[in-house]
DNA sequence: GTTAGGG
DNA sequence: CCCTAAC
């Protein structure tokens, strides 16, 4: 099986790249990120340990009963602790006891980087202090998380607990399910599923309500029909579940008491709940200071934001409350009885689910599907081990300064809240460059902002690529096909090297037969509508396009699509004009000041001579070539 | 649907 | 590569 870049459709020995290219917004992300507060480490550590997770258990078939893994991760303020037994079984034995005051990337890759080799069975819970205003003794304060240990079940529970003492306590969930499907029947899609044929990776249910039904009865649980995923696509991959508000100081305590009973949650009902990969998240966070976000998995539109000016916030586990009353329960609100005023200075802002990076899948299709199952499995492990962040999204730009406000980012009222969506986004690209090449290769798609433009609930698409010319017209539903070899005359593509990279990032349209459906809303398809994948031209294409507007001309890009970019889908006339502009702007431009790939002389000076034989002749546009060309 | 040109 | 006016 060979998992590859879609790009690299009709490329042998498709050169994985160690860093994948991403486009530079992407990369300035990354570097960005690093340079973010403890939220996001906080974040990002979640999103590590669970692809830590999802890669042991990748692995866990042969020993699935040998013994539990009992590990704690503890960001205690600026540090983080993770403590796991056996874990040196998996071979992160460095980082697990690591207590550093410098959360980084490296050291959330560390966490993550572990081969696999070994089969061990997984039971994390992650306790995180974000401190904010809180001198360093709160740090004292943070609740050490305990698991959801019981049973030998390969589920695994995190938990976010945070605590600052003059904020009150914010406590979240990360569920995750790192049990195996054991049947391949179980990849069939869940009934309760929005969208038929479409599959989704995430728990549906709301972790709150989940965690609610499991310390009431966790027969009800286990009874539970598992999300599934499955399929060809993987819809949605995670959905950070919501986390109320509430400014009432008082009010942390039973909150508290809520999160400790949830932290004694059979793990086993984890377990039983969910077959195949199931990632749930619920997750609390003060986003910034005096705003707090509800969130929820239950759709894309965005609807509330609650922004408080208390610096309590605590957890309402309840799920089936957060959809109402979220801000009116805010003391704030109390406190300065519900004045217009007020309600206009915030914006509540439900997040119905987070947009995490694409995938590509490339099978052959005569791979099982057993075998896709782990790629895919792979695929959404590969993402997850690089770690996330997040992007915040409005009328499909991202807001890549965090110091703005909300207000001055149009994030205020009910209207712009359409446009807003959020994304996760790798933290660092994978570098899967040590695998051999018929191991499944997953790559983390491209973002740039041609992703941020995806619908928001566009959580995670993977792209399965066969390899077939002519797959069977049923299969050509599920499976997209890539036609994206290069055109007739590129075939030597000497920049190969460099487009592979750059070929890891590849978007999926919402027009592709694999695009992601919004779940509730159409409206801002348009404004949330996904920018293509930047592709440059080869030479060969170059060439192949001198040659047809040499014999065409400059007014016919249609017919120079259809002579000589017939097969080159990724090709409109459009862009085969854009092209030809460009061309004759850099045939104009002295050599050094030319960028990108080279374009050897003698094409541009075609190119020009073209240019200025059809601006000589543009009404003699037949079928007659031009003199130079005879 | 195409073309042309600005962004 | 996107968007849109103009055809």
């Amino acid at each position: 099986m060979m998992i590859k870049n879609k790009r690299g459709s009709g490329i042998n020995g498709f050169d994985v790249p160690s860093i994948p290219k991403a486009p530079r917004s992407a990369r300035r992300a990354s570097i960005k990120r690093k340079l973010e507060g403890h939220q996001v480490c906080a974040f990002d550590l979640l999103a590590a340990v669970a692809g830590k997770l999802l890669q042991e258990n990748e692995n866990s078939s042969a020993s699935s009963n040998e013994t539990e893994a009992k590990d704690q991760f503890v960001m205690d303020g600026d540090s983080v602790i993770l403590e796991r037994r056996n874990w040196d079984r998996v071979g992160d034995t460095d980082f697990f006891h690591k207590k550093d005051r410098e959360i980084s990337d490296e050291h959330l890759s560390a966490l993550s980087t572990s081969d696999g080799s070994e089969n061990v069975e997984t039971d994390l819970r992650i306790g995180i202090s974000v401190r904010t205003d809180a001198p360093p003794k709160m740090c004292n304060n943070t609740k050490t998380a305990h698991h959801c240990k019981g049973s030998s079940d390969d589920a695994a529970g995190f938990e976010i607990n945070t605590t600052a003492q003059d904020e009150g306590q914010r406590t979240g969930y990360l569920l995750l399910n790192n049990s195996r499907p054991s049947q391949d029947d179980q990849f069939v899609s869940a009934p309760d599923l929005h969208h038929e044929g479409s599959v989704k990776l995430v728990g549906k249910d709301d972790l709150g309500k989940y965690i609610s039904r499991c310390s009431k009865s966790s027969k009800a649980m286990a009874s539970r029909s598992p999300p599934h995923f499955g399929n060809i696509r993987v819809r949605k991959f995670a959905g950070y579940k919501y986390w109320k508000v509430s400014s009432k100081l008082g009010d942390h305590d039973s909150c508290a008491g809520e999160g400790e009973r949830h932290v004694n949650c059979s793990r086993k009902t984890y377990h039983e709940r969910d077959k195949g990969l199931d990632i749930s998240l619920v997750k609390k966070r003060k986003l910034c200071d005096q705003s707090s976000v509800i969130t929820s998995d239950r759709g894309v539109s965005s609807e509330s934001f609650s922004k408080s000016h208390e610096k309590c916030l605590h957890v309402n586990k309840n799920s089936n409350t957060h959809l109402h009353g979220a801000n009116e329960e805010c003391s704030s609100s109390k406190n300065h009885p519900a004045s217009d005023h007020t309600r206009d200075s915030q914006v509540r802002l439900s997040i119905k689910s987070f947009e995490v990076p694409e995938l590509l899948v490339e099978v052959p299709v005569t791979a099982t599907v057993g075998s896709l199952k782990t790629t895919v499995l792979e695929a959404v492990s590969s993402v997850l081990r690089g770690g996330l962040h997040v992007e915040v999204i409005v009328k499909g730009k991202k807001i890549r300064d965090d110091t703005n406000t909300l207000m001055q980012s149009g994030i205020c009222h009910s209207s712009n809240l359409d446009s807003l969506g959020f994304m996760l986004e790798p933290s660092s690209p994978q570098a899967p460059s040590s695998r051999c090449q018929n191991d499944p290769v997953v790559m983390p798609a491209s973002d740039d902002n041609k992703s941020s433009k995806r619908s928001p609930d566009s959580a995670l698409a993977i792209s399965v690529i066969s390899d077939e010319p002519s797959p069977a017209p049923s299969l050509s539903k599920q499976v997209k096909i890539d036609h994206d070899a290069a055109p007739t005359a590129s075939d030597a593509l000497p920049e190969r090297s460099q487009e592979s990279k750059a070929l890891a990032l590849f978007p999926v349209t919402s027009a592709d037969p694999l695009a992601i459906v919004p779940m509730g809303q159409k409206s801002n398809r348009s404004e949330l509508a996904q920018r293509r994948t930047r592709r440059p031209f080869s030479v060969g294409e170059v060439e192949a396009l001198v040659q047809a507007v040499e014999e065409l001309g400059t007014g016919r890009w249609r017919d120079v699509k259809m002579r000589s970019f017939e097969n080159a889908e990724h090709r409109t006339y459009v862009d085969l004009k854009d092209k030809w502009k460009t061309l004759v702007h850099t045939a104009e431009i002295s050599p050094q000041q030319r960028r990108g790939q080279p374009v050897p002389q003698e094409l541009l000076n075609r190119v020009l001579a073209a240019h200025a034989y059809w601006s000589q002749h543009h009404h003699v546009k037949s079928n007659a070539k031009p003199h130079f060309l005879r």
